[in-house]
DNA sequence: TGTTGTTTAGATCGCT
DNA sequence: AGCGATCTAAACAACA
């Protein structure tokens, strides 16, 4: 896989993996979802490589979405009339890149069932021989969403939560789109704020209050100084696919985010300091305390909640037992 | 009919 | 060498 050089990207293949493409151009929108041709899109336009060979790519890109567990498939609204669905990011593949690099990952990230049965009672189409030994993806994940209304919503707000998680290597998707991303929160666009409010969450009348008291560990600092601290190449070629010159980052002093995410969505929060114990990285993770801890936190997030339906009907019980983890290889 | 989504299979590359 | 991650190709079904 090529790294970074001298050279422009605009001749050469991206050293960016699919999947980190596709989760460039999900983290980059607005909503934390894209339909599949709007990904097609942010690729093509960033990556001028991309602009051919488009049937070869996009194969693969559909192919690495469905496969990856990191990809949550959800549903169109029904006002929402269109083509395909919307992917998002499972809200726990925060932490499935190297030290926030989307240049690689450091472990796979999949969805382990704890009830394997429903695996092969709840098979949807049935697919021969596509037995859950090769693919827990596709019937493990987050499919079963409805298709408007909170799962949107949350899916949004976990993926807003998970893409201020702790990334901070200068290829994190804060410094490859991080003009953009920090342009959303500070023109209050950030859908975490309003999605949270129509979850129930306390919300902070003025957004800057909102990324300061939400997020007081991120500051700003200059890219190329963190790329150089990384030991990382960095030319000038980057500013041609939105490096920008100023990008978020995470101070090393703070690790934990403030961001309440409780395990269901109550109208009373309780105070973060309790909810602190929860948002530490698991010990079975064995992850150090990177300042992506808030990843293992957002699996308490509403996200989690929905992956525990109160009523779960036959079709969505499959998700009743779901959990995620990031596989360590 | 074209797009989207799923699945299978094989090849390559890097790491241990 | 073995393993995992990634890439590529292909077939097929469902859907707008």
């Amino acid at each position: 896989m090529p790294r970074p050089g001298k050279s422009s990207y605009s001749d050469q293949k991206p050293p960016y993996s699919y999947i980190s493409l596709t989760a460039m151009a999900i983290q980059h929108s607005a909503e934390k979802m894209l339909p599949l041709s709007d990904i097609y899109k942010f690729i093509m336009e960033r990556f001028p490589y991309y602009r051919e060979h488009t049937q070869r790519w996009q194969n693969s890109l559909r192919h690495n979405l469905s496969f990856n567990d990191c990809f949550i498939k959800i549903p169109r609204r029904p006002d929402q009339p269109g083509k395909g669905s919307f992917w998002a990011l499972h809200p726990d593949c925060g932490d499935m890149f190297e030290n926030g690099s989307f240049l690689r990952r450091r472990k796979r990230f999949k969805v382990l069932r704890a009830d394997h049965a429903h695996l092969h009672a709840g098979s949807t189409k049935g697919a021969p021989g596509a037995g859950p030994g090769g693919h827990l993806g596709s019937v493990g994940r987050l499919s079963q969403f409805p298709p408007y209304g909170l799962g949107s919503a949350a899916v949004a707000a976990a993926a807003a939560a998970a893409s201020t998680s702790g990334f901070k290597h200068p290829f994190a998707i804060e410094n490859i789109i991080g003009r953009d991303y920090k342009g959303v929160l500070q023109s209050g666009g950030l859908p975490l704020a309003s999605v949270m409010h129509h979850l129930g969450y306390p919300v902070p009348g003025q957004l800057g209050n909102v990324v300061s008291s939400v997020w007081p560990h991120v500051g700003v600092m200059d890219s190329v100084a963190a790329a150089a601290a990384a030991g990382v190449p960095v030319g000038p070629e980057y500013g041609a696919f939105g490096v920008p010159v100023k990008a978020l980052c995470h101070s090393a002093s703070q690790s934990l985010p403030a961001v309440p995410v409780p395990i269901k969505p109550t109208p009373a929060l309780p105070p973060v300091s309790s909810l602190q114990p929860a948002l530490t990285v698991p010990a079975a993770s064995q992850q150090p305390p990177a300042p992506s801890t808030v990843c293992s936190a957002a699996a308490a997030s509403p996200v989690a909640s929905l992956l525990e339906p109160t009523a779960p009907t036959a079709a969505e019980s499959k998700g009743s037992s779901l959990h995620s983890v990031l596989v360590h290889s």
